[in-house]
DNA sequence: TCCTTCACG
DNA sequence: ACGTACGTGAAGGAA
């Protein structure tokens, strides 16, 4: 029988495993980091194709280790783990004794000195060892019956191989450390000896003590050093040497291993969702599950025959569950699935994808079929289902995915399948797995008015927009386009004159380099990659040379031409139209994007961007009408806070800034300066995205101090304001997540974090998100309210746009001053608040006209 | 692919 | 002693 012994060196793997996938960023559903756990155990199953008939795992005990003793702060210089290694570290341990695996900790000694105990009680014993570590000092331990796995580069180490790479013996690689140093380890060797020339001296004189009691025969300042620093060499060898008589208590027969305990750790790997690694233990061990899933059957579709034959066996069913990708494929039941299969070569059977649809599509309206879905929009989009007549929609897992876990955005429904269902693949048929056990949640998580007054009917108005598109004129954006491109092309030969030769204007490194290098002006802040060169700095500096203002020019227009301009003509289709797509499972807050292309961040703050809002036109025979809210998220704070001056300050109907402002520096309305007005303006944002008197600052162009004493004169005027910013933190942090007025939910994991800047910004996020978030679900409820009362008022009207607390509804002429009435009633009475909603409403030839 | 910049609310 | 405004998406350069 094979006898050996597998000794990992568990920090070691930890670490490297955790920063293997340290970007990838790996949790829970509920936002347990994962992904060390991941990377180790993906490693250490792969170890175990050795067959190893022992094995152990060492960790390093968390005091000071007989090392720190006499020379105490020699690893100083090691930073502590990250917050969220930290909590996995006790994981693994405990992963790893389910799994029927020794780990072994021995106070006051090193990972290390475990496994060169082991490796030689091994040896004894007459067993081969395979040391697994990132830790080149082990290679000392290497003998005819000791190998190491460097995990640094997934070689195996042996004494031929160490003789090949440095000319050594193992027991000889102490004396190279104890000369060279190692700077990661703290270990001082002697000064200006490097590897080179360890190897010469050892070469020369066999072993340490050798190349020290024949320091007096070496030349130089290098003689003078091994004579000078011998004792620190000494130090230094002792250091560097592995313990192999380290007091373990454990036995080698502890570490017996057996490849069929490890389904012992099954369960516990489904519950953090490594099921990849759950599926490759021992299978003795079946995962506990209250409610199986059943594995349902997959029928292939290839042609029209196919595909009929499929919908008629479906004719009894109520509920159809589809999903769009990578294909088409559908269910009538959890046991069986139908799938189009995709041809791979031009010869496979295959059924033209867009037939499919269209026979799935007429057959759900026809036996007006009920829905279930990932991605409903998509699926309905591929159906091409006209708006009025789409099917009921029952559950769309990835909204109520996105409603249970919002801080997350979701990647693919295998995934969900995957970490819902402890599936291994996908299938339309776990949809009807999926509905019961998510819409609990969802109920349970106070979710289910949300889900179905809100965001299942808001699907429907945006398959709406996205479908109905928003017109555009053509030769208005290809004027601007002459226009923007003429004085583009003047100012780029300005700033090549200027600058002295040609550059790459808009490369924030060529700019840095001409700018603060050549032309030597005075660089302010900087990115991590350079010069920072964005407006801000710029703007500072515009006075010193007359190419700071042409380059910022040139940027802005370059931006309008080719992100706007550029960019939406390429987005128009054969009837000018632009078919925006919006994303309602994406943002943190509840609100909705836009993209392909983003219409939510068309210019209006300069003349020459808003420009381009005149392109955007009503259909033939139409105007636009366009109704946005007047200040909602400070209406908003007004009404969560319950603060009395803040809502008097609102009911007087007044300017809310210069009325803050008259408040907060204690002047009559009058007399309220220009630059109090824009004090008090930026006051009321900065409280709104959760205040800090340095970011005050930096925004107003003040002094913090100054920006301080605004924010503490603002909370003296409106007390409560203050209260509920600090009671919105403290919620956030007993409940772990930030929640809105209509129960809408942000885990807050930063919030319990150690790192002082992630702790910071969650709170600010605490702050932000009730009151940003609110806002988006009260305009969420107003385009369903819209779209409802234009549907039921028999209008031809349609919404076509929606940015954020602004609706766009593309209304034939005749239905204009009704529907501008109808759209502020909607907006306006949404909820009923201590502060009223306002919303204003006004009827254009073009966006531009609006506003 | 990541970074920087900048358009919007 | 730390280094910050909240939420998005697109384009272009750098690597």
């Amino acid at each position: 029988m094979n006898r050996l012994l597998l000794a990992i060196d568990g920090n070691s793997l930890l670490f490297q495993a955790y920063h293997a996938f340290f970007k990838a960023n790996l949790t829970t559903r509920d936002g347990f980091p994962t992904g060390a756990l991941k990377g180790f155990f993906t490693k250490f199953l792969e170890l175990l194709k050795q067959k190893p008939s022992h094995v152990l795992v060492a960790f390093d005990v968390h005091q000071p280790t007989f090392r720190h003793e006499r020379y105490a702060d020699y690893k100083l210089g090691r930073k502590p783990a990250d917050e969220d290694l930290k909590k996995q570290m006790p994981v693994v341990r405990e992963l790893l004794r389910d799994m029927g695996v020794a780990v072994i900790e021995c106070p006051r000694y090193e990972g290390d000195d475990i496994l060169g105990t082991f490796a030689r009680r091994a040896e004894t014993s007459g067993m081969d060892t395979l040391i697994v570590t990132g830790d080149r000092d082990a290679f000392q331990l290497i003998t005819d019956h000791t190998r190491i796995y460097y995990t640094k580069d997934n070689s195996i180490v042996d004494a031929a191989a160490l003789m090949e790479k440095y000319g050594l013996l193992p027991d000889r690689m102490r004396d190279l450390k104890a000369l060279m140093g190692d700077s990661s380890d703290h270990i001082p060797g002697v000064s200006g000896v490097g590897e080179k020339t360890a190897l010469k001296l050892l070469n020369t004189y066999g072993d340490l003590e050798g190349v020290l009691s024949h320091a007096g025969e070496v030349k130089g300042k290098l003689g003078e050093k091994l004579v000078n620093e011998a004792e620190n060499a000494r130090f230094s060898y002792w250091l560097g040497t592995i313990a192999t008589d380290a007091p373990v208590g454990e036995n080698l027969e502890d570490c017996a291993f057996s490849f069929e305990k490890t389904g012992n750790a099954k369960q516990r790997f489904y519950e953090l969702e490594l099921n990849s690694i759950a599926e490759k233990l021992s299978g003795e061990q079946a995962p506990l599950q209250d409610d199986a899933v059943p594995v349902p059957e997959t029928v292939a579709i290839t042609d029209a025959d196919g595909m009929q034959k499929a919908l008629d066996s479906l004719k009894s069913c109520d509920s159809i569950a589809i999903t769009a990708f990578p294909t088409l494929a559908f269910a009538g039941s959890d046991r069986q699935a139908f799938v189009l299969t995709a041809g791979e070569t031009l010869f496979d059977a295959c059924m033209d994808e867009d037939e499919a649809y269209r026979m799935l599509s007429d057959f759900l309206v026809a036996h007006k079929k009920q829905v279930l879905a990932f991605d409903a929009k998509t699926v309905f989009h591929r159906c091409k289902f006209n708006p009025d007549t789409l099917p009921k929609l029952l559950f769309d897992a990835m909204l109520s995915d996105y409603l249970l876990q919002s801080n997350r955005p979701v990647d693919s429904f295998e995934a969900l399948c995957i970490a819902w269902l402890k599936t291994e693949k996908a299938s339309p048929a776990y949809l009807f797995s999926l509905y019961p056990r998510m819409e609990r949640a969802i109920s349970e998580n106070g979710l289910s008015s949300l889900e179905q007054n809100v965001e299942l009917p808001l699907l429907r108005v945006l398959y709406g927009m996205e479908q109905a598109g928003f017109r555009t004129d053509e030769t208005v954006l290809k004027d601007l386009h002459a226009r923007f491109s003429e004085t583009i092309t003047k100012l780029e030969a300005r700033i090549y004159e200027a600058a002295g030769e040609q550059f790459n204007i808009l490369s924030t490194k060529q700019l840095g380099r001409i700018l603060f290098e050549k032309l030597g002006l005075p660089s302010g802040k900087k990115t991590k990659t350079g010069f920072s060169t964005d407006a801000d700095t710029l703007e500072a500096i515009a006075q010193l040379h007359p190419i700071v203002n042409d380059v910022l020019t040139y940027r802005f227009l370059t931006k309008l031409d080719s992100t706007f301009i550029e960019g939406l003509l390429k987005q128009r289709d054969e009837n000018g139209r632009i078919h925006s797509r919006f994303m309602q499972c994406v943002t943190a807050t509840g609100r909705i994007s836009s993209t392909e292309p983003n219409l939510q961040n068309i210019p209006v703050r300069t003349q020459e961007g808003r420009e381009i809002r005149k392109a955007f036109i009503p259909s033939e025979g139409n105007v636009l009408v366009g109704a946005d809210y007047s200040q909602i998220e400070l209406r908003l704070l007004a009404h969560i806070s319950g603060d009395e001056g803040f809502i008097a300050a609102f009911n007087s109907g007044e300017d809310i800034h210069a009325r803050t402002a008259a408040e907060v520096f204690h002047v009559p309305l009058e007399q309220v300066t220009g630059e109090q007005r824009s004090a008090a303006k930026a006051v009321n944002f900065g409280i709104v995205y959760g205040i800090s008197d340095f970011g005050l600052a930096r925004n107003l162009g003040v002094p913090v101090s100054t920006a301080a004493g605004y924010i503490r004169r603002y909370f003296e005027r409106y007390p409560k304001v203050q209260s509920y910013l600090k009671e919105s933190v403290a919620q956030a942090k007993e409940r772990g997540y930030a929640v809105t007025l209509f129960d809408r939910k942000r885990p807050l994991p930063e919030l319990s974090a150690s790192n002082y800047n992630v702790r910071q910004f969650g709170e600010r996020v605490a702050m932000n998100m009730p009151i940003q978030g609110t806002a988006a679900d009260i305009i969420k409820i107003a385009m369903v309210h819209v779209d409802r009362a234009l549907k039921e008022g028999g209008y031809r009207a349609k919404l076509v746009l929606q940015i954020h607390d602004e609706l766009i509804v593309d209304t034939p002429r005749d239905e204009a001053e009704r529907v501008k009435q109808l759209m502020q009633d909607a907006m306006e009475h949404v909820v009923s608040l201590s502060v009223r909603l306002v919303a204003e409403a006004k009827c254009g030839e073009s966006w531009y006209e609006t506003k």
